[in-house]
DNA sequence: TGACTAACGTTTGCTCCACGAACGTTAGCA
DNA sequence: TGCTAACGTTCGTGGAGCAAACGTTAGTCA
């Protein structure tokens, strides 16, 4: 994700943004290669742990639910359909609405997602103990519920 | 960068891969913010104050210097020339070579991002104190230099 | 009943960042 | 004199996220 550096390090590599940006890059790479290695990807297995979690639903449902956006949604049902995963089918009760619904294949490849996962998330960590594990997290929560704020489901007031 | 939520937690919500790029995801857009209001974007930054620090160079040096793409660099040293923020002049030693060079508005422009990205910074890390912060970059830092082993610059066997 | 409004699914396209392949030009070296 | 390698440039790829538009369908209200 970068270019060898010649000797001056850049005045930019020390600020907090830098680092998550590359930090995350780095994780971002270490999932993608532990998913790929089983063929799929971020949003496949999104959408199979939503449907897992919540049960078949209309594909606006699981957008809103896995936060992927409508558009995406479209082709992401469409792998997961072709591969066998994923079943879509109409709404009886609404014509405007696709009820997706986990196949078995689909419940077992998530289950080899959950652990590829499981393997990247310590692959990630390794150079931290235990304890620097916790604490990071803790830091990344904090930091992400105060950027969470009112952007994320701001509405309870329906009706 | 993220949709309304219903109610479940998902279950990739804890995972520190998540955390991290939801986390990097506010930052990318609070500096994507701060540098468009003043009419530019990450490369242009990463270019301008590589050629502050290392003076003015040939675009292949300045790639290998600021981590940025040879064919991304063209595009950037074009837009920062039409605002004359830099100045692209033949090396006259070596006719392959454009010597890149930052102007004084290229300067005061600088000053402008440098500032931004400063209150960037803060605006990230408002709800960390200042232990936390040094916390977060240290840990940061661990992680970034364990995952850079062997990818960042191999290389110091040259002749 | 008829009309309006809103939700749904889909397609198309855009942004930013990061790469890769190819090609003409030019330096440098054997 | 050639060969090789670096340089700049163009074109195209990819993932992730998002916006606009459009046809279809449901629900609601006069």
């Amino acid at each position: 994700m970068e270019n060898p550096r010649e000797k001056t390090p850049a005045r930019w590599e020390g600020m907090p943004s830098w680092l998550l940006g590359q930090t995350a890059g780095h994780a971002h790479r270490l999932v993608g290669e532990g998913f790929s290695a089983v063929g799929a990807r971020g949003y496949h297995y999104r959408l199979l742990a939503t449907l897992e979690d919540s049960g078949p639903a209309s594909q606006a449902t699981l957008g809103r639910c896995s936060g992927i956006h409508l558009s995406d949604m479209v082709a992401t049902v469409n792998d997961l359909a072709d591969g066998g995963l994923v079943e879509r089918a109409p709404d009886p009760a609404d014509r405007r609405r696709n009820i997706v619904s986990l196949t078995p294949a689909g419940r077992r490849q998530l289950r080899r997602l959950d652990r590829r996962l499981a393997e990247c998330q310590d692959e990630l960590l390794a150079p931290l103990s235990p304890e620097e594990r916790q604490q990071f997290t803790d830091l990344l929560s904090k930091l992400l519920v105060h950027h969470n704020r009112g952007t994320d489901a701001p509405e309870e007031r329906w009706s």
